[in-house]
DNA sequence: TTAAAATTAAGGGTATACCCCAATTTTATT
DNA sequence: AATAAAATTGGGGTATACCCTTAATTTTAA
């Protein structure tokens, strides 16, 4: 027996799933809120094994909600539902500890899916915002990497120094933290710069930055 | 009656896909490939709905079989198989044209949703991809974004100088193009690196990028 | 084992990034 | 309209990043 709470300040909505959930004999709905304060105090007298969250609440907004079931009642799985397919939401749902993410034009039979999918454990994401995901991952290897344009290898020493220079560290600070003199860390940053085709320090974080070159 | 085309070099695995949709009434395996180009000449010459792709071909890589399909086959449809759960892999396959992405421990149930879900146009990904993606997505956000560091908002002059300063021009060149002075751009610089706490002009890029304060 | 690549480091010089300070203009708020 | 706050525009000085060259020593690969 699944048990559900159902938080969304839109009655004919909650009403919606309450009836598709109520003919199913493995769910049981022990409660409903409208707000996300409410849904806290809920959670703290009630046992409870999935939240199906809207994301507009009102007075909290969802993603806060999500964030404090998720740190305060981590057994709680939070299946997050919206009207909005959008990549930002989604990630900041995930962000936060939910485990499904589905909208809300979703269908009798896929909604009793998603719920069991999360109460099993498992994450659910409908085709939509899996598409939507995909999309704006697929924008931002475009966007930067360029499909793979290739950089004669880094040596280790120089991995280092790069690194270095992304976190702000002047040359001096460089050679002091790896014992070795100004000019070879220069000597160091020379080739980078050729190697990684770049014009100064700028240029070489932006690129290992792009092409994952740190860590 | 969906046609199936199967790619993969290993005969046992083939063997197991086929006699799997033999089975099943609207599938029709209308071939087999064991190497990247046979599967090229086989399109030229039959009808296929979907391709069944095995990433890892020899002679030529799923990826650009992948391509190469979507290109000169744009309604055939690629059902990506690997045994690899890995993020790069399979954006590669997203970047070009795949519609799909499965693992090779896919069991027979999920194996035959997959090719109709993707043979109705609809993407499709397993779980454990799903989960792998999401994952990245997280990680991607978190060591960068840090969940909302707030800085003080930028000027439009900032901005600008921001921008170029990315782009690898030195001050000289963005005093130029701005038609300002070589001081002004430099007194820019400094209320950037005030405003977004960084010690150079490296952390002014990598925080903007991490921020996507850039564009 | 021999060549190639990496790591180390020097001298000597130029360009430029960064620092502190300040005037003027624009924008927002009462 | 008045006044404060923020933005835009600069000057002078110092530190440092970047360039070119050379070269010894160590590590790695064929």
């Amino acid at each position: 027996m699944i048990h559900v709470l159902i938080a969304d300040d839109h009655t004919m909505f909650v009403d919606g799933i309450d009836s598709i959930l109520g003919g199913e004999a493995d769910f049981f709905v022990v409660g409903r809120s409208h707000d996300g304060p409410s849904v806290l105090q809920f959670l703290k007298e009630h046992k409870v094994d999935i939240v199906l969250l809207d994301i507009n609440l009102p007075e909290m907004s969802g993603i806060d909600v999500c964030k404090y079931i998720h740190t305060h009642h981590p057994d709680v799985k939070v299946l997050a539902i919206s009207m909005f397919n959008e990549e930002s939401i989604v990630t900041e749902i995930l962000n936060n500890g939910g485990k499904g993410y589905i909208l809300k034009n979703t269908g009798r039979a896929e909604l009793l899916k998603a719920i069991r999918t999360v109460a099993e454990g498992e994450a659910y994401f409908s085709i939509e915002v899996t598409e939507t995901i995909m999309k704006s991952l697929m924008n931002q290897r475009k966007s930067s990497g360029a499909s793979h344009t290739f950089y004669p290898k880094l040596s280790r020493r120089e991995k280092e120094v790069l690194k270095l220079i992304a976190e702000e560290y002047t040359t001096q600070e460089i050679a002091d933290s790896l014992y070795i003199s100004l000019k070879t860390v220069e000597s160091h940053r020379s080739s980078l710069l050729s190697k990684l085709n770049a014009r100064n320090s700028v240029g070489l974080v932006r690129i290992a930055i792009e092409n994952n070159l740190l860590k």
